[in-house]
RNA sequence: GGGAGUAUAGCUCAGUUGGUUUAGAGCAUCUGCCUUACAAGCAGAGGGUCAUAGGUUCGACUCCUAUUACUCCCA
């Protein structure tokens, strides 16, 4: 074998194993006779880079995908992008913009060619990326949200709800992006604190006698105004019912409304009421019969009905009408106030709220049992807290706005007949027959429908991922669909629990009458280690790609899961995935010592074999408690196991106990034990770091053709024994009270010490021991004495003495504090188990066993004081 | 304003139905080592009134109540 180099290269490793796992085809599923394991993927927009979300999440699915294969189920991860209708629109738009397009210049067909074209460049490089992580997704199946079938599916969906009665059309007061020109869901607002204005503006009486103080932090809509809202119990101002008041600027005579939806604490408890501009304001409008006045383009400037302001934007008009106001007169006060206000998620501009006509979906009905499954677990999320909000939202949950004013997406297939009535077909043929037949009379030919020019929520498409990826929408009895679904988990993040996970669970259990998936695993929000969100604008994200290519996917994999508990939130930082890129530097290093080995046919010492037995008890204890963290999806906590298994356990005791002298060579039992321990920690580990393992793997022995590590079987516990583990945590603490008394005595580890034990219960364990402690605490034998020897230190692990012999003087009074702190430590001790053993209370109530042990804690305890009192004594 | 969650070492977190020598890990810190696999390392050490105040119990980091602080979700 060719000189290993001394440190791990990762880049030197990784591309070439991904390569030959592709190359062999090992990421693909098709049925069969073993159980499946499915995972489809959280689908990335297509506009997006991989950022750290993406890399927890991704990782976290690699690493369920891994282990599950290595237990032998048919593995299918699917992966796939969303066509994020606002995002990629806009992006779109804003491409054509540089290049002196307008899109209003366009038609409907020659945008979405641009669109499309841009997607075919720009949509897949967030799936190479995923390659580079190392992800073993299922690449022939890639999905994409507006592929045919998965388009059909959606079209399907939609006629299938709308002749249900779930699908309905009508005015709502919708939150409309003025950005984006379309309306975007409740999910899609997020509301900022702001610091704002409170203005208090003069509404002066008909007769002008007297005039009113209305407070607002949006005078820009006065124009809307159709009334003033009072509550009827609000004595400052109940000589005024009946009276009218002037709207300044536009001199429009609105009335004065009396309703106890208005909070009299709050601003001067008159309030403007603006139908078309507020939704509390439209349902007192309704309420009241109000007229509704828009005063806004969909743009966000004032239209016609702005008068003066007319063609301003709504924030620049603000300004304006502040001005105007001052000279009038009209200006009360303004005051500093801080208020939350709506910003659209995709473009990050205020929400304007508007009347519009939409198209909805009913919800309630879907709700009902989609809450139920997660009620009964029969769907479970990790962690179980998450529970409390989904039910939260569903028990609340209001009728979905499907549709948005964009032309990329999924057109609504709805037609517009000249009578004004509303066909819904699959394919216009299928709606020109609709109208025939239910308006046989008007002789209609196909050209007089009119699609609907709006297209349906990016969700309306994502609800159907798990079903439409394995085309169970249009081919309901396939046998993909059949064999795939429900799939396992889901990874996802908690704050599309709304948008998409509670709706798959409904789309779900409407279409195939079963849930989507048994598990859905939330993951924390990856955050800066000041604990702030990751963002563009903050610029504390690093590049994922530039994280992998100075760490290695493997190192950057485990920094990310070693400090990401299961919901927990991430606090990244570059030392996690240095830590993980040293791990795996470690594991390189075994083995080039074990490649460096001269091995013979010689006995086996007796060390080696101990330690092997020891070893190999503790990895049946560790595979157990590895599948324990699995199931719990504890992956954090396993991966930490598995790191102080393979550096403490394996590199720094077993390792060190079998290595040869310098120069020896080692014996073949040994050596082959060690060579498949080593090969069990690779195939335990691998799920988490999937290249230096597979490296390792065929780095180990000479492999055939199609062996790899990912494909082989996860080690499994053989038994649940683990006396030897029990014995071995005890021979540690005796060689590190050695090696510690060494250490601050400045005694170089070179030197061979003598060693006395004093004769006790331990005396056999550590005559079984005795040649592990000789080589690991460098002595040259154990003598077992019945008294403390000369010129020795004393030290005490657990109850049993040692004596080492020092050359140099022993610091007696540095001992005898030593010895003094240890006796006032083992007194307190002693006092609080005495305490309890006579409470009566305690010995009657407490269970045997736990009484047994306060006994056996003071009797130690006390043995621990004589001996630490003689030690005083011999010291004096 | 309504709901949920968290509070344990300098930092990030474990601590599984209350009881295993009066709290564990990783990182960071300190001490000593270039000991022929590894300085991306080895050996060792220090560091905590378990947020605060009560309560339940023979026994509380663990259960209950209140307070404080922070985080998230919803309106």
């Amino acid at each position: 074998m060719a000189e290993l180099e001394s440190k791990y290269i990762a880049n030197n490793v990784e591309q070439k194993w991904y390569d030959k796992w592709i190359q062999k085809n090992l990421f693909h599923s098709e049925p069969d006779d073993r159980e499946p394991y499915t995972i489809v993927i959280p689908p990335p927009n297509v506009t997006g880079v991989l950022h750290m979300g993406h890399m927890l999440n991704e990782t976290i699915q690699d690493v369920l995908c891994r282990k599950e294969r290595m237990n032998g189920k048919n593995v299918c991860w699917v992966p796939g992008t969303d066509h994020a209708s606002i995002a990629t629109e806009a992006k779109v738009v804003n491409l054509l913009k540089e290049k002196g397009i307008n899109k209003s210049d366009l038609t409907r067909e020659e945008f979405l060619k641009y669109a499309w074209q841009w997607k075919e460049e720009k949509g897949g490089i967030i799936l190479q990326q995923l390659r580079k992580l190392g992800c073993c997704c299922d690449w022939e199946r890639t999905k994409f949200t507006m592929d045919e079938d998965m388009s059909e599916a959606v079209t399907d969906v939609f006629c299938r709800l709308y002749d249900k009665g779930l699908i309905y059309r009508g005015v709502r007061m919708v939150n409309w992006d003025p950005k984006a020109l379309t309306a975007v869901s409740d999910e899609e607002v997020i509301y900022k604190e702001q610091h704002s204005k409170l203005y208090y503006l003069r509404y002066y009486l008909e007769d002008k006698s007297e005039y009113i103080v209305v407070a607002t932090t949006r005078p820009e809509t006065i124009m809307g105004d159709t009334a003033v809202c009072i509550n009827p119990n609000d004595e400052r101002f109940s000589h005024l019912k009946g009276k009218k008041l002037i709207v300044p600027l536009v001199n429009r005579v609105v009335p004065i409304i009396f309703d106890e939806y208005v909070d009299m604490t709050f601003g001067t408890g008159a309030l403007k009421i603006t139908p078309c501009h507020d939704i509390n304001d439209y349902n007192i409008g309704n309420k009241h019969k109000l007229d509704a006045i828009n005063i806004f383009n969909d743009d966000g400037t004032l239209n016609e009905n702005g008068v003066q302001y007319k063609g301003m934007d709504r924030f620049d008009c603000r300004k304006a009408i502040i001005k105007d106001l001052e000279t009038d007169g009209l200006i009360d006060k303004i005051e500093d106030y801080d208020n939350k206000i709506g910003l659209s998620e995709r473009t990050s501009v205020p929400i304007e709220p508007k009347l519009s006509m939409q198209w909805f979906c009913r919800m309630s009905d879907l709700a009902t049992p989609a809450l139920e499954v997660v009620e009964n677990n029969i769907i479970q999320f990790w962690p179980e807290k998450f529970k409390n909000t989904y039910r939260h939202w569903m028990e609340n949950v209001k009728d979905w706005c499907i549709s948005r004013q964009l032309w990329w997406g999924h057109r609504i297939p709805a037609y517009y007949l000249p009578n004004k009535e509303i066909v819904v077909g699959r394919t216009i043929e299928e709606a020109y027959a609709k109208a025939q037949k239910l308006y046989p009379n008007e002789n209609y030919t196909i050209n007089d429908l009119r699609q609907d020019e709006d297209v349906l929520d990016t969700w309306f498409s994502s609800w159907l991922w798990p079903i439409s990826c394995f085309d169970g929408i249009r081919n309901p009895k396939n046998k993909e669909i059949e064999y795939y679904y429900p799939t396992n988990d889901l990874i996802t993040a908690p704050d599309i629990m709304f948008f998409w996970v509670a709706r798959m669970i409904m789309a779900g259990l409407e279409y195939r009458d079963e849930i989507p998936f048994k598990n859905v695993y939330f993951t924390g929000t990856v955050r800066d280690k000041l604990g702030r969100k990751m963002s563009k604008s903050l610029g504390n994200s690093p590049d994922p790609l530039v994280l992998i290519d100075k760490y290695g996917a493997d190192g950057v994999r485990m920094g990310m899961l070693m400090v990401s508990p299961a919901g927990g939130d991430l606090l990244f930082d570059d030392v996690y995935c240095e830590q993980g890129r040293n791990f795996s530097n470690k594991i390189w290093n075994a083995l080039r010592l074990l490649k460096g080995l001269t091995v013979e046919d010689i006995t086996q010492p007796l060390h080696s074999q101990l330690a092997i037995n020891w070893f190999k008890q503790r990895m049946n204890v560790m595979i157990a408690s590895i599948n324990d963290d699995f199931s719990k999806y504890r992956l954090s906590e396993s991966l930490k196991n598995i790191y102080t298994f393979i550096w403490d356990d394996f590199c720094s005791w077993l390792l060190e106990i079998v290595k040869p002298e310098y120069q020896k060579p080692i014996d073949n039992q040994t050596y082959e034990e060690i060579i498949e321990i080593f090969e069990d920690l690779m195939k335990i580990l691998h799920p988490f770091m999937p290249f230096v393992t597979e490296e390792i793997y065929h780095a180990l022995k000479e492999r055939q053709e199609d062996d790899f590590i990912m494909n082989a079987t996860y080690p499994t516990s053989t038994s649940n024994e683990n006396i030897m583990d029990e014995e071995f945590i005890f021979i540690k603490e005796v060689i590190t009270a050695i090696r510690s008394i060494r250490n601050s005595k400045g005694i170089s580890p070179k030197q061979t010490l003598q060693c006395f034990v004093k004769i006790s219960d331990s005396k056999n364990l550590i005559s079984k021991y005795e040649s592990v402690i000789i080589k690991t605490a460098n002595i040259d034998k154990i003598q077992f004495v019945n008294e403390k020897q000369n010129g020795t230190l004393s030290l005490m692990v657990r109850t049993t003495e040692i004596f080492i012999p020092i050359a140099q003087n022993v610091n007696k009074d540095e001992e005898i504090k030593k010895v003094n702190e240890q006796i006032k430590y083992y007194e307190g001790f002693k006092m609080s188990v005495s305490k309890k053993l006579s409470n009566e209370k305690f010995v009657s109530n407490a269970p045997s066993q736990v009484v047994e042990l306060e006994r056996k804690k003071l009797a130690d305890c006390e043995s621990k004081l004589i001996a630490l009192k003689q030690e005083l004594l011999s010291l004096q």
